[in-house]
DNA sequence: GCCAACGTTGGC
DNA sequence: GCCAACGTTGGC
């Protein structure tokens, strides 16, 4: 199994989003990068695991989601009347594709990338890098292990040392 | 608001 | 196919 980061900026759609929709599950449409569709189109499997990630004025993790869909076309990239309507997208090649993904818990609270940067075992991870702008990115396992970790520990958002 | 990083576009 | 120009993302 595989882990991954799914960011989103709030404002657009957020962790509340997801928590109202259906089945709190969402399909995570939009995506118009070839590196971010070739994940969701050939890597991510049922089962996998994730965190949504708010970016924008207060970067963070706000939760943990687990695929519940396979790769599909992004049928949005079709509709010229959606954000990311792509004329090249048809049919017969839909170019873009999502996974749906389900709410599996909330952060609360959330770990802000400050709280991210300020962790040794995390140094070097993909989403901290400058410049890293991938909409929906890898993760590694011990990263992913550990930030779990540290949301299930109530302290590590006072804890100094943490 | 600034700026670095990155992807895309388009001229040649 | 190269590369400069440009637009966008996103942290700070």
């Amino acid at each position: 199994m595989r882990y991954w980061i799914f960011k989103s900026e709030p404002g657009c759609f957020s962790l509340d989003d997801l928590a109202k929709s259906p089945k709190q599950t969402t399909a995570w449409d939009g995506v118009r990068n070839y590196q971010a569709r070739n994940f969701m189109r050939d890597d991510m499997k049922v089962g996998d695991l994730g965190f949504f990630y708010h970016s924008g004025k207060t970067p963070e993790i706000a939760g943990l989601v687990e695929v519940v869909r396979e790769g599909y076309p992004d049928h949005t990239a079709q509709d010229p009347e959606a954000e990311h309507f792509d004329p090249a997208a048809t049919p017969e090649n839909p170019r873009w594709y999502m996974v749906d993904v389900r709410l599996v818990k909330r952060f609360t609270p959330p770990i802000s990338r400050t709280l991210l940067r300020r962790q040794a075992a995390l140094q070097g991870m993909e989403l901290l890098k400058q410049g890293s702008r991938l909409s929906v990115l890898p993760c590694e396992e011990n990263a992913f292990n550990y930030i779990r970790h540290m949301a299930e520990s109530p302290e590590f958002s006072s804890d100094e040392n943490f």
